[in-house]
DNA sequence: TGCTCGAGTGTGAGCGGTCACAATTGTGCC
DNA sequence: GGCACAATTGTGACCGCTCACACTCGAGCA
C-alpha cells in the first residue's frame, strides 16, 4: 500500500483477484470482460487512486499519443488563440501536447526545437511558425512524423491549412478602393513571413485588378512600434489617404504617428488592419480590420494532423475566408 | 537496421561493439568512460540517427522530467508572456512542459485539467490561474506534487512568486494624486482574481494613506469591450477626474468612451492602466501604466519549482517590483 | 455423451531504458 | 612477477504496461 510506490496495474489485479492483464483490459474498454468482474476491477482503482502510468503505456505500445506545436512568436495574440484551441482539441481527442518555442534572434533554435519535439516521440506536429526558413529547415530534418502548418506555404501543400490571407487581404484592399482611395500603401510584415507575403500578394492583385497603380510595400516587423516609425517616415512625403496594415498592432502605431503629426484618422488617412484582435474595436478609431478565426484554425490543424497520424480522410478540408469589420477608421478621401 | 523500428541503445551498443550499458553511460555522460569508447559510441549513435527514448527513460527512472502548467486565459499577453518564458526555461533545465488550459465557464474543467497533468506524471505544476475558486479546487485535490502559483494568495504561501501586485498599485495611485487628482475611481479586474484584488488593496492602500476618500471600485472582467462600458456608465457621472484602470485592455475601453463623449484624455480625465502591453506605448494618448515583467516571472517560477522538485534552495526569492512608466495619459487635473 | 466454439480470463515475453552488482582490465609499487 | 586497488566494462533484473497466445468453461449441437 504505501510503500512510496504509486501502485501499479498489478497491485489492483491482486486487491481484485483477478490477473494484470484483466486489469489492462478494463482500462482498455475491451469488449469481452464479464460486467462484474469490470465493476470489481473499477472499484479496486477507484480505491487505490490509481492512475495508469502513461510512460509505461507509451513504451509498451509504442505510440506517445502525444503532438508537438513547433511555434514562434507564441506570445502574440494569435499564435497564442491558435495553441490554446489546440491544446483543447488534442485533449479532446485523447492527445497530449508539447510545445517549443523558437527563439527568434536564433535559426539555429529551429534545429533544436525539433529535436526536443522529437525526443517526446511526438506523433506529429503543427508548425505555427510561418516562416520560409522554419520551412526549410523542416524539410532538411526530414522529419518521420507527419505535421501540418497552419499557414499555406503557397505551393499546393496538402499538409497546410490556413486562413485565406490572400482573399482576406482583398477584401480590405476592395473596401479603400470601394471608398474612393487611389493612393493606398501597404505596411506588410516581415518578408520571411509566409502570411506577410500572402497578404501582400492580395493587397497588390486587387490594386492591379482595378487598375490601381501601386508603390512598394513597406516591410514591416508586426509590432506597434515599427507601424509608429513607419507611420513618421511615410509623414515626411504624404503622398496617399489610406494605408493597409498588414496586422492590427502596425495599424495602431500608425494611428499614433498620424496623430501625433496633427491629423486625424480616417478625415486625412483611412486605415485598415488585419487580425480583429479583441482590442482593435476599441482603438480610437476603432479599427476598420480583417478578422480570422485562430481558434477555427487551431481546431481544424489538429483534425487534420490526427487525420494524418491515423490514416484517415479529414473531414474538413478547404481554407478559413476571413471576413471584413468595417469600423471607425477608414471613411472617403477628404476629396 | 530498416526494420521498421526506431534504433535502440542495444542496437547501437551491438555495432559499436560493446554493452547496451556503455551506451547508457556515454549518454549520460559517465565519469568513467574511455575516450576511445565514447568517441566510437558516440559515431554510432551519430550513424544510427540513434535517439534516447523518453518513455523508457522515464518508465525506468520513475521521473518524467516534464513540469505542468495550469493556465486561464492563455491566449492573454501576460499569461502566454510567462508561458513562454516557462517553456524555454524549463527546457535549458532538461524539462519538458506540459500546459493544461481551464475552460472559464466550466468549473469542472479544473479537475478535469490537472487529471490530465497528472496522468502525465508531471514532477510539478506551475499554476497561472490565479483564481481563488482554482486555489481552493487545488487545495481539495491534494496533489502530491509540488506546485507553485504566479501569484501570491496573499497569505504567506512559500510556494508562491509575484510581482509585487500592491506595490504596483500603490505606484500607480500615487502617481495620480501626486499629480493633483483627489476625485480617482478604480476600476478593478473580476472579483474572483487574486491581482485584482491585489491591485485594488494596493489602490486603496494608497489612497487611505493620503487621506484621499475613495469610493467604490467597479469590477470588470479585464476585456477593452467592459472597460468601454464601464465608462460610459461613469460618464454618466462625471466626478472624477482620473481612473486607474487595473489592466491596460480596460484602460483602452475607458479611453474610447471617453473619448466617444467628446472629451479628452489627460485633459479632461487622467488614465493610468497596469501591465505595459507592447501596444500601450502607443495608444492615443500613449499610456501612463504599471510595467511587469512576465518573461521573468515565468523563468523563476521554474527555478522556484524546480527548486522544490530536487529539493534544493531557491536562489532567487521575493517578489518582483513593478514599474511605474509615466506616458501621455496622465497630466494635473484641469483644476 | 462428446465435440466445437466463443466468451472470458491468465501467462509470459517484450518495449527501451536504468540500476545494482559482478567481472575484467590496467596501474603503481614492492 | 605479484599484489592491491581503481578504472572501465558487462550482466541480468526490473520499471508498468500491452501484446500474442494459451487456457478454462459452459452452451449448443450432432
Amino acid at each position: 500500500m504505501s510503500n512510496g510506490r504509486a501502485p501499479s496495474i498489478r497491485d489492483v489485479a491482486r486487491l481484485a483477484g483477478v490477473s494484470h492483464q484483466t486489469v489492462s483490459r478494463v482500462l482498455n474498454n475491451h469488449p469481452s470482460i464479464r460486467d462484474s468482474t469490470k465493476a470489481r476491477v473499477l472499484e479496486v482503482i477507484e480505491e487505490l487512486q490509481y492512475r495508469p502510468n502513461r510512460a509505461a503505456r507509451a513504451l509498451s505500445r509504442g505510440r506517445s499519443r502525444t503532438i508537438g506545436v513547433l511555434s514562434a512568436s507564441s506570445a502574440e495574440y494569435g499564435p497564442a488563440s491558435s495553441i490554446a484551441a489546440i491544446q483543447d482539441a488534442a485533449r479532446n481527442a485523447g492527445y497530449f501536447v508539447n510545445t517549443a518555442n523558437l527563439d527568434r534572434r536564433d535559426p539555429s533554435s529551429i534545429t533544436a526545437a525539433v529535436n526536443h519535439l522529437m525526443s517526446q516521440s511526438v506523433e506529429g506536429i503543427v508548425v505555427i511558425a510561418p516562416q520560409v526558413r522554419v520551412f526549410n529547415a523542416l524539410k532538411l530534418l526530414s522529419i518521420d512524423v507527419p505535421y501540418v502548418t497552419l499557414q499555406s506555404t503557397g505551393s499546393l501543400d496538402t499538409n497546410a491549412l490556413s486562413v485565406d490571407q490572400i482573399a482576406g487581404a482583398r477584401l480590405a484592399t476592395r473596401h479603400l478602393i470601394d471608398l474612393g482611395h487611389r493612393d493606398i500603401y501597404h505596411l506588410a510584415g516581415p518578408q520571411d513571413w509566409i502570411e506577410a507575403e500572402a497578404r501582400m500578394h492580395g493587397f497588390l492583385e486587387e490594386m492591379g485588378a482595378r487598375d490601381v497603380p501601386t508603390t512598394a510595400p513597406i516591410l514591416g516587423d508586426w509590432t506597434a512600434e515599427f507601424g509608429y516609425h513607419a507611420g513618421r517616415e511615410l509623414l515626411q512625403v504624404r503622398d496617399f489617404t489610406a494605408i493597409f496594415s498588414s496586422n492590427d498592432q502596425m495599424a495602431l502605431g500608425l494611428i499614433h504617428a498620424i496623430r501625433e503629426a496633427g491629423l486625424d484618422v480616417p478625415r486625412d488617412v483611412s486605415i485598415v488592419g488585419f487580425d480583429d484582435i479583441p482590442e482593435a474595436a476599441h482603438f480610437w478609431p476603432p479599427l476598420t480590420t480583417v478578422r480570422q478565426d485562430f481558434s477555427e484554425l487551431g481546431r481544424r490543424s489538429v483534425a487534420l494532423l490526427l487525420s494524418q497520424i491515423n490514416e484517415t480522410t479529414p473531414d474538413n478540408p478547404g481554407s478559413i475566408i476571413p471576413e471584413l469589420i468595417v469600423r471607425g477608421s477608414t471613411s472617403r478621401p477628404a476629396f
